[in-house]
Parts: structure tokens; sequence; C-alpha cells
DNA sequence: CTGAAAGCGCTAACAT
DNA sequence: ATGTTAGCGCTTTCAG
């Protein structure tokens, strides 16, 4: 008889439950994975027989047998965003109590680096995968994949695949940081937007602010718009140079920063200059990061409900797997709501 | 003939390209795993084969036969936490190179979850794995466990499993602190801990900077400790009550708080109160995140080096996988840096 | 309700 | 160097 260690038992297969139950392998199994009813009697010699020895299924006998492999796989672009890690985070938390494993790829924002995850994650046969936040064009992501995917935090497109968007409102949410900038009576505007090119979340941002503003007659002049990335640097650039030329005695500008991250960036550069936040310049973020609470000031931003939507697409991706649904066609929107704290 | 549908041809098998290229099943796995040799010829025809169905080898069969999933299982407290994040990040990259995927597990710091967690590695038979700051206690991982495991940002225990640990040199580090101090003339001695009797980290740190400070003649009066979690409400909280009867007049105090996140806490304290840092009390921290350096003042702390420590796990794991050595009594020790700042 | 047996797709002996 | 074939451990008809 194979020792029992720890725990762990590799080497014990339903055979050797069945035998020691006295039963098949057929029941073994069918008490296993509940799907026809077993008399208690046997059903009890079963159990007894797995925790004496301590069986494990192996689940790829199962997967194999299945073609299923309760697996989902999770794409997002730094792992070292809070961001991210909260859809991660709420992606796993879902997945677990539905009896799915999570694995995780990072791209780094690199096209090709996605290109091989998303073939990776193919390989090692995931049941579905979710992508947040793809440079690939989604277009390109769909082609590449059969299975029920969902993507997250990008505009929708029409597609017959088994896909579903889940996404923010990124143009409202923008446009209320120009009506709240209106409202406070600003006359001069500046946007520092995120890569407008690669990433719909920042078109769309500057799309909602921008014709916001337009369409309440602020005139081209009066709104300067600056494309940079997503980052502290970048947003701390942007603003630097800006500042060379800025005199606030002149009317005071409200800037959007297309990120809290930038817009922490921004504050540095305005902190070197010795100007105040918003005496000199109001400042708007848009996340709503952790962190920006608990800047000073405290940052005025947009909430972008990363969390709403991480869990609104791992349900929409485990009811696909698990009651067969087709994502066709689905989209859901979350909502943006300003924070006013201090900033602007 | 099963239609090629773009890139995902779940139907394909073996049988199917060994037909098409007329050679032996046998033959298809030689080309494919590269483990045996095979003429110019036939390779060729095989790998046509290959890309005319867009075969895709299944791993279930795969894993089935070999016992082997070239997946790792990574287990870390809060994915949310860019820290822990990072640890995540380096051992995907690391993995990948080597043909193996990862699937995540967070903890939450709840040790029931950390059990269930490892459960669900076993189950879904991971090849390897890394638990980063585990709060189960580290024997009761190892009893669990029969595959090879490192353990990371743990002291490490004497064991003859096949597990390996790297872990940082907490004390050194805040021994450093302590000496940072002294040489910058403090008398009075703050230390707001993480949870002591949970996490070795913290205990360690603790000593450290006490130990220290004893050695260097300090009265046990003059330095006071209080424990709480590495929060940033915990920092805050443990600071604002220290200060409700603290008078910089009757000398200056230093403070070593547990962690980064902390530190930023209890300078929120001290800024609510308006005291100056490090005019009326210097602060350190302990981790050098990311953010510490954007702090005002720049925050004074101690590199945690969270990415070499996870490189150096990686590597030990996919040495075990790879070349089958056994990681037994393996540990390494990452030193840790003073970061000096403005802080103190 | 229970058991016998086929076979999921692959790899690795073994045979040629 | 290449082909034949026996399973890996499980689930699932199909009989009984």
């Amino acid at each position: 008889m194979i020792a029992e260690r720890n725990g762990n038992n590799l080497g014990i297969t339903v055979k050797d439950i069945a035998q020691k139950a006295k039963v098949s392998t057929a029941t073994v199994s069918n008490v296993l994975t509940q799907k026809k009813f077993v008399s208690e009697k046997l059903a009890r010699r079963v159990c007894d027989a797995v925790s004496a020895l301590g069986y494990r299924p192996n689940n790829y006998a199962r997967s194999l047998k299945t073609n299923r492999s309760y697996m989902i796989g999770i794409q997002i672009p730094d792992i070292t965003n809070p961001y991210f890690g909260k859809a991660v985070e709420v992606v796993q938390a879902e997945a677990i109590v539905k009896g799915y494993h999570v694995t995780l790829y990072t791209t780094g924002n690199a096209i090709e680096t996605e290109r091989r995850n998303i073939e990776g994650m193919l390989n090692s046969r995931v049941d579905g995968m979710v992508c947040v936040a793809p440079r690939l064009r989604v277009k390109d992501v769909l082609d590449a994949v059969q299975i029920p995917v969902v993507i997250v935090d990008r505009l929708p497109v029409a597609t017959d695949r088994n896909a579903a968007f889940v996404y923010a409102d990124n143009y409202s949410g923008a446009a209320a940081i120009a009506e709240h900038m209106l409202a406070r009576g600003y006359t001069r505007f500046l946007h520092l937007s995120g890569p407008v090119a690669l990433v719909s979340n920042a078109s769309e941002r500057l799309k909602g602010f921008v014709e916001t503003l337009e369409k309440r007659g602020v005139r081209k002049t009066d709104c300067r718009v600056r494309n940079g990335e997503f980052t502290f640097e970048c947003g701390y650039g942007m603003m630097r140079d800006v500042l060379r030329k800025y005199n606030p005695a002149k009317g005071v500008m409200a800037a959007f920063v297309g990120s809290d991250i930038m817009a922490w960036g921004a504050m540095e550069a305005l902190h070197d200059r010795k100007m105040r936040i918003p005496r000199d310049m109001g400042i708007v973020g848009y996340d709503n990061i952790d962190f920006s609470r608990f800047l000073h000031p405290a940052l005025t931003t947009v909430e972008n409900p990363i969390g709403e939507m991480s869990y609104r697409a791992a349900h929409l991706l485990l009811d696909a797997l698990e009651k067969g649904r087709n994502l066709a066609g689905m989209t859901v929107m979350a909502g943006a709501a300003l924070i006013e704290r201090n900033s602007c």
C-alpha cells in the first residue's frame, strides 16, 4: 500500500478508493462530482475511503475528459498598479467562489506580450478570459480566441464573438469635470491627457472634457491640451513645461489631468514652483486611486469604478461558463462620479 | 474535415496531424517536444500540418501523461499592494521565460483563506509554489505540501522538506535606522511596530531597533513601543495617540514607523497637529514603497528588496522544477539598505 | 442504483 | 529513425 503522506497523495486514484470502499470507480466519481444520486451507504463508504487515503482528484484527467479546466485567465497591463490589482483581486475572489482558479498575465502595455499571453492562455486551455485595458486592438484579441472573453475598461466594438464589454463612462466623467470647473468660475482650462491615440479611455476623457467646454461657449484658445502617458513622470514633465509660461495673475487656470498618478506628478511640479493649489491652479485627476484622498490638498477626481467593473466582468464570464450564456452583444457601462475634494 | 477556425482549433489532435503529415503520432510528439531527433523531412511535414490545421497541443493530456503542469502557484496577502504586486510581476516574468504559467492566490491575511488556497493549488496540481509573507505558520504550510515550495519574506525554519527560504535582513535594516537616529543626535525614540506576534518581519524590526538602541546605552524609558498593523489607518491612529501627550520642547523624538504605509499615516497625524517633520519629530519608514520619495518631506526609509527576493525565489523554484534540485536547507538572505531622505 | 468498459489526447516504452 | 501501442486518471455511456 502506498504510504499516506501528509495530505498530498499523488499516487492515489479513483481505483484505489473504489477498491477500499468496495464499489466501482463510477460510483466513486458519482459521489465526488455529485452528478448522480448515490445511496447513503455507498456514499459514506466512499467518503471514508477518500479521507482515509487522503485522495485528491487529478484535475488533468478530469479536464481531459470533460474538456474544462476550471481555470480562467486574466490579463492586465501592470500588476504593480493598485488600480489593476483591484481588478485581479475581485475577479479572483468571484472565481474561487464558483470553483474556478485564476491565472495571471501581465503585459507591461507591450502589444507583443499581449499576443504571447493570449497564446499562452489558449495553450494552457483556460475556460475563459478577461482582458483588462488591452492595447491590442480589441478586434485582434477577439480574432484570436474562441472561448468566452470579457474586455474590461475599453470601448465596445460590434462583434458576433462570444465576448462582452464592461467599461466606464469616461466621457461623462470628463464632462462632469468640465461642468464642475465652469461652476467654480474658471475661465482658462488645461487638459493633460493620456495616450489618446492608443487608449480609448484617454480619448473619451479628452472628448468629454473639450466638447463640454465648447458646448458651454469656452473658446478653443482658452482650452489647451497636451498628450502624454499615464505616469507620474509624464504628469510632472508636462506640467513643468506648462508652468514655464504660466502666470496666474492673468487668470487662474483649471487643469484636468488624465489620471490621478499623472495628477500627483503635476502637483509636484506646481509645488516645486511654489505654486499653491487651488489658489494658483485648480487640479482635477481621474481614477480616484486610494492615495488621492491623502494628497495635499486632497485631490478632486472622478471615481473610476474598476472594482464594480471587474465584479460585473467576472459574473458575465462565469455565467457564460456555467450557464452557457452567450456573451455576444453584451455590454455594461458603469457610471462615473465626480469626487469633490480640495484641489479644485 | 473540421473547419479551420481562427487560431483555436480545439478539435485537432496529434492523430489528425499525424495523418495529414503521413507520419506516426510518436513522430509528431517528438517534433513538438523536441525530445528525440526527427529528420528534417518529416519535421518539416509535421510543422506544415500543425500550422495548416492550426493545431494546439492539449495540455491536459500532456500533463496527465507527464504529471507536470508547467504551472506554478503564487500566494500573496494583497494584490492591491504594490509591494506584493512587484513580487507577482517578477515571478511571472521569470516563469514565463522557462515556459511556466502562474496562478495567483490572494489571502487578505486570513489564515483560513491561506489554507484553502494551498488546498486549491494542490488540487489544480501546480508543479511548485511560492508563498509570499504567509501568516500561516511556516511549519503548517510545509506539512501540507509535497511539491517544491519557496517561502518569501519570512524567517527560515529548519526543515527537511523540499523548501527554500528567501528573506530580507529586517534586523539589520532596523538596526541601521537606530544607528542613523543616534548619529543625528536624537535621544528620545518611538517605534510604531507591525503585528509583532504574527509576522516575523515586524518582530525582527522591533528587535533590531530596540536592541541596537539598548546596546548604545539608550535607556528603556527613552524608547517607547506600540504595536499595530501595517496600515495607513493604524499608523495614523497610533501617532495621533502618541501626540496627545507629546511636547517637542522636552526633546525631539525620532519615530521608526514599521512600514512606509504606516509612516504615511503617521505623517498625516503630525500634519493634522501642525507639527513639522523633522523639526518636531523625525520619521523613518520601512520598505521604500514607490511613493515614499514623493512625500513631503521625502521619507527616509529602508529598502526592502522584494524584487530581488522574488527573483531569487523564482529561480530557486524553477531550478527545483527543471533540474530536480532539492531545496531543503536552502536559504537566501537579501540585504537591507537605509535610504536617507528628508524626514529624519 | 450500481458496475463494466470505452476513451479523452498525449507521451514513452518497445519494436522494427 | 520511425512506428505501434499501452496506458496516465478520470468521466460517462450503456447494461444490468
